[in-house]
DNA sequence: GCCAACGTTGGC
DNA sequence: GCCAACGTTGGC
């Protein structure tokens, strides 16, 4: 049996890594490494699956907001950043045998017409539930399917 | 830049 | 296995 498709929400300052970063890649595709949280770590090793829907977050600014769309192109495989000593995201208890920290690829979606802010997430009725208002420290989220169709509606786009 | 929330570490 | 200390996230 297919599993059915899921829906998430990805955290980033931009400062470190932006939308329009991720629109510059190549095929505008990139590997989401250096999450060293463990349960954000069991979504992406066990749940986050290719063909999923990305809501992408801009964290820490002062208009926090879902600015754009992505989708996985590869599910959970290790992070090799972890047994990098150059990395800063470098985690010496990781082996390449035994990697305890995975990452997946997204590629972009579309940019919102206009983002929608956490602000607006708050004050909408119907996105009172999400995890994003509950877990303030979850890079990585899921999104249940309603959510995901009303904010790419709100973000004025497709997927 | 402040600081509350909260995840992680480590002594016991 | 508890829990205090500590470090980080992220809204404001």
């Amino acid at each position: 049996m297919k599993s059915s498709r899921k829906y998430w929400l990805f955290k980033s300052e931009p400062s470190c890594f932006s939308f329009s970063d991720l629109q510059q890649r190549p095929e505008g595709t990139e590997p989401w490494d250096g999450v060293r949280n463990y349960q954000a770590r069991n979504f992406l090793r066990d749940e986050v699956q290719p063909g999923d829907g990305v809501l992408f977050y801009h964290s820490n600014i002062a208009r926090p907001a879902v600015v754009g769309s992505a989708v996985v192109v590869r599910g959970g495989y290790p992070d090799l950043t972890a047994l990098d000593p150059e990395s800063d995201a470098f985690d010496a208890r990781s082996t390449a045998d035994s990697p305890i920290w995975y990452r997946v690829d997204i590629r972009c979606g579309n940019q919102f017409v206009r983002q929608v802010t956490l602000e607006e997430i708050k004050r909408h009725p119907l996105l009172a539930g999400m995890e994003l208002l509950r877990r303030s420290r979850l890079s990585i989220q899921p999104v249940t399917r309603e959510e995901w169709e009303i904010i790419l509606r709100l973000g004025g786009v497709g997927e």
